[in-house]
DNA sequence: GTAATCCGTGCAAACGGTTGCGTTTGACCG
DNA sequence: CGGTCAAACGCAACCGTTTGCACGGATTAC
């Protein structure tokens, strides 16, 4: 259309000075006109390089458990702003968990340049044999030992012990904790929260430490159970918003007062939190900086060949949930 | 490496007959050791075609809000699972919703074979132009006079009509309306109010009607200012389940017993709806179904070239929040 | 007037696959 | 043993770009 040959567009359209500035116009109106837009895929294979990022979300084969927690959700948002930031397209992919390694096939077939993992979950193992063959991967969770992948997360430890003592500092002795501990984030969540008793001379009450399901109706049946076992308890450290949410729906149920005789701390400040009733006192986990590092450390993965993992900062968010009595 | 030329691994690994079982079975497994595979961005460009849809998600450029409604996100979760089973990756994409067009650029550029827009927000008319260019595309929303492109949503006026005609027939005649009109979804909605109010012989009453942004922080000020307008009021119809719970929470934190002196009701059955204290009545929109319908007309319109919009059915989940007294 | 220089553009190979068509090979038949 | 045929595979062109190099024309230097 222009006269000229394709050469020529493509050095008109990536703007090189080799073709006059009267040319160079009179191309890119043309594109313009008939919406015409160089071809990412053939660039791709040209160059050799890839603008993508895949983003995996296991999920249970089982329950097909739906990506509901909207804290995860957020992060999925932060994270497509941080590469849209820094000029990467985002490919959203689930997986079944039992077969996480399918997932290094987005990368193999040059779809993605790496991988974000979204959930530790259990998968320690599988995790560290893909990072082991050179898959540039990242995932969001917890710093274990033996550790050849990246992970960007709070510091749970620290999480924990700063609801813990909370709790203590207004005046909760007896404090129950729920969470799923076969995780490694609420283990370490559950680490700060002994370190918090010990701290304080309390003893710690395996009674009092009910396991739940990351699902919402976890904490409704942990509630239950909670009660069933008939020990005392004056506050609850719940390891997810939406588990302390329903934790205080079904404790206000059972005719157990929010804060008047049990005190509730959830986990990650999700927007839902502060508009709660009551608002909810909560360990925030910085979604933003969150996104952004995770995008951080694996564009240096990818760009550089390697990268270190990154602690984030947690911080209490007091609320009304555990005013003192 | 298997001695064969790429023309038979090419034959071999997509399970073409004119190679030898055995000599197909020899280069899968060197293919699987290597863990290669073959190259979907040289695929597609040789093929033509492509298994990616991209789904976009304007913002708004002045707030950047936060993409935090648990409906979109999960709406998000569905349509990634409906085309994870159907054999699609799923592109997801972040535009300024004033240069909405620029989504047009993922077609253009080959990188989509389509788009999901989710939120249809006030870009009527840039959706009827970039329809008409011919841009696959369909939106997540209501359906409009004068549409040139595919929507797929729920019936918004049955489910206003549905939620209100509950609160009439629990005896409730002063029903407040919390909603950002502006939007196509919320405006049917209260088409749908007005309408039951109308077929009950109940006045409409401006001032219970009051704009609120779908952030949780509308609800919060539409409760103030619906009360400092001094109007009686024995109930409350949300235009989503978050402001629902935000208005609840104002409203008690205000002296009114939910469901005691104000019934409310939500839109959307979110996940925590029925973990909320309390649980909530509230319109269930098919999230399921919205992504597995979205993803469905969007590959009819890429692979037959025309779709139709679908208007989903919604459904009255009645809950404790707007229980009689 | 010719040679050297420079600027703008075209040619063609390459990226990693796919596929129509031709070639090789071996089996089978007459 | 020559001929036929089908089965199994290789050749080479092509998808839409990019880019080193060659090329032609205009300008400058001598």
């Amino acid at each position: 259309m222009a006269g000229v040959s394709t050469a020529t567009v493509s050095r008109a359209l990536n703007g090189s000075p080799l073709v006059t500035r009267e040319t160079r116009e009179r191309i890119a109106a043309l594109a313009r006109e008939n919406n015409y837009t160089i071809n990412a895929g053939a660039k791709n294979l040209r160059l050799g390089q890839n603008h993508t990022i895949a983003v995996v979300v296991p999920y249970e084969s089982e329950t097909r458990q739906r990506l509901s927690d909207p804290f995860f959700l957020s992060l999925l948002g932060s994270i497509a702003d941080a590469l849209t930031e820094r000029g990467y397209d985002m490919l959203l992919s689930r997986v079944d968990a039992r077969e996480l390694d399918s997932a290094s096939r987005l990368y193999n077939a040059g779809r993605a340049a790496g991988i974000v993992l979204i959930g530790q979950w259990r998968h320690h193992d599988q995790l560290n044999e893909m990072a082991q063959h050179g898959l540039p991967i990242v995932v969001w969770g917890a710093q274990l030992p033996e550790q050849r992948y990246c992970t960007v997360g709070c510091d749970n430890v620290a999480g924990g012990q700063l609801a813990t003592e909370h709790l203590i500092a207004t005046g909760r002795r007896r404090i129950a904790f729920i969470g799923d501990t076969g995780l490694p984030e609420a283990a370490h969540r559950l680490d700060g929260y002994r370190r918090a008793l010990l701290a304080h001379g309390l003893p710690f009450d395996e009674q009092l430490c009910v396991p739940a399901s990351f699902l919402a109706e976890g904490a409704r049946h942990a509630v239950q159970a909670l009660i069933a076992r008939g020990r005392p308890f004056d506050a609850v450290f719940a390891c997810s918003d939406v588990l302390a949410m329903t934790a205080i729906s079904s404790l206000e149920e059972q005719g157990f007062s929010v804060p008047g005789q049990v005190a509730v701390v959830g986990y990650d400040d999700i927007e839902m939190a502060s508009n709660f009733h009551p608002p909810l006192t909560t360990v925030r986990q910085p979604i933003e900086a969150g996104g952004r590092e995770l995008v951080a450390t694996l564009l240096e993965l990818v760009e550089q060949g390697a990268s270190a993992s990154r602690l984030l900062p947690t911080q209490l968010v007091v609320r009304q949930s555990s005013a003192a009595v």
